[in-house]
RNA sequence: GGGGAGGUUCCCGAGCGGUCAAAGGGGGCAGACUGUAAAUCUGUUGGCGAAGCCUUCGAAGGUUCGAAUCCUUCUCUCCCCA
């Protein structure tokens, strides 16, 4: 039992209802909590990672996990922290989107009755009676009080439909029912659902007269101040059809040296003691510290095969081993028929997903920044053809560190 | 329903009827410096070809030799009134 101390060092903690009462309740019994994933993306992103892996300690504590799918709730949108509307989505997409969430949630936390339970709020949102919600559940909650919180006086700004608006009832529903079902006393989340949680302890006192808990993550920020998770394409995803896990392991050795005992912190299990360590080190040696986050952390959204042979390739690419293992890393096929005549280096390059126009790869040659073999192109110009052809490969190279793989077949 | 303000290139945000592919900033990409880091400096940033051509300024029409800039209708967002 506990669990409240761990989260707390790592730096999972930003606020809490009650913190003495809290863990009093964790270290004394086993406790059911709960943290929610709307299904309105098509993965699961980083910013999950926060309350997945603060669930996936405190189940370690001995302690009862749900994993609540917003399959409801997915059919509104939430306003908190957002400017703008969310678009409403179709049926069909949150039910797709719910069962691969369910896939990858399931790879932190572990299922089974009394140790993990995922659950779907469309199961008891979706049949609602509209007036028996307003009689039972919409009367406690006052309109003054709702457009004093935080998240609302922005969105009244710029406009919030009532629909949205209500997003706060629904989810203290959630925690109500999940209170109900199963004896749940603690719903995590990351701060911007604060004001949420905190509705849903207040309606299950009215109720229930029973004190039920909130805590809340911090937003998880870069030092340099770049979203964290974000690249240059958009959110990096845990589904590894959307972000390949070459991508995925990259990411993480590149972040800012400033943040890697962070995050050690946050996304792996690695023993405090030893993270403090790795965040330690200093100058070229805190590569270190950060290979092992990129592997720790694939390893768990990837599979530690997947995780070993990411990190094999990027020791061979980035020149520290022999290794030709290059399986995984982003590649392409071309025909031996195209090269036995030559391929401009333009075409060769805009082809795959380094150049996404011709101008773009024009650019980068003009630039100085596409390589063929490790060998700079100088020349738009310039031909590749079988020559070009290593052991049925040729290695692309854009800038100092995105590289593409071509097969000849 | 009435009145008002708006929808500009990835984002924010300028834009006298021509010289606007469209200022500026952010972001991205590349180069130098490094440690596959940060910071900094430089270049670049619609597409195809590189003379030039093509597609962009919510949508569709129209006025003009010529429109992102003017008119009409439509649409969406926000604000005020009912």
């Amino acid at each position: 039992m506990g669990g409240f101390e761990v989260l707390k060092e790592r730096g999972f903690i930003s606020q809490c209802s009650n913190e003495e009462a809290l863990k009093k309740q964790l270290d004394s019994e086993r406790t059911t909590f709960y943290a929610g994933f709307d299904p309105t993306g098509r993965s699961l992103h980083v910013g999950h990672l926060v309350p997945l892996f603060a669930m996936a300690h405190l189940q370690r504590a001995g302690h009862r996990a749900i994993a609540l799918i917003g399959g409801g709730t997915a059919r509104i949108g939430d306003p908190s922290g957002k400017t703008e509307t969310r678009r409403i989505l179709s049926l069909e997409t949150i039910e797709e989107n719910s069962l691969r969430f369910k896939k990858q949630i399931s790879r932190f936390i572990t299922l089974g009755d009394d140790k993990g339970i995922i659950a779907d709020n469309a199961e008891w949102l979706a049949g609602l009676n509209y007036i028996e919600f307003l009689r039972d559940i919409g009367r406690h909650f006052s309109v003054n009080r709702m457009l004093s919180f935080e998240t609302y006086k922005m969105r009244l700004e710029k406009g919030l439909s009532f629909i949205e608006f209500n997003y706060q009832i629904l989810q203290s529903y959630d925690f109500l029912t999940l209170f109900r079902k199963y004896g749940c006393m603690l719903q995590m989340g990351g701060d911007d659902q604060w004001g949420n949680i905190v509705a849903g302890i207040e309606l299950i006192r009215r109720i229930e007269r029973k004190e039920v808990f909130a805590l809340t993550a911090p937003l998880i920020t870069r030092s340099d101040g770049k979203k964290m998770g974000k690249t240059e394409k958009g959110a990096l995803f845990l589904d590894s059809g959307m972000v390949s896990p070459y991508e995925f392991y990259q990411y993480w050795i590149n972040i800012p040296d400033k943040d890697v005992e962070k995050l050690l912190m946050l996304f792996t299990f690695l023993p405090e003691e030893e993270i403090k360590e790795l965040g330690s080190l200093r100058g070229k040696e805190i590569n270190r510290a950060k290979e092992v986050l990129a592997f720790e952390l694939t390893s768990i959204v990837h599979g530690k095969e997947e995780a070993e042979k990411i990190k094999n390739i990027s020791q061979a690419v980035f020149g520290k081993s022999k290794s030709n293992e290059l399986a995984g890393m982003p590649s392409g096929e071309v025909k031996e028929s195209i090269l036995k005549k030559g391929i401009n280096v333009i075409d060769l390059f805009a082809g795959t997903s380094l150049c996404s126009s011709r101008g773009e790869a024009r650019r980068l040659v003009i630039q100085g920044g596409a390589y063929i073999n490790g060998t700079k192109v100088d020349s738009v110009d310039d031909v590749a053809d079988l020559h070009s052809v290593n052991k049925g490969e040729i290695m692309l190279r854009a800038g100092k560190k995105r590289y593409f793989r071509i097969i000849v077949k």
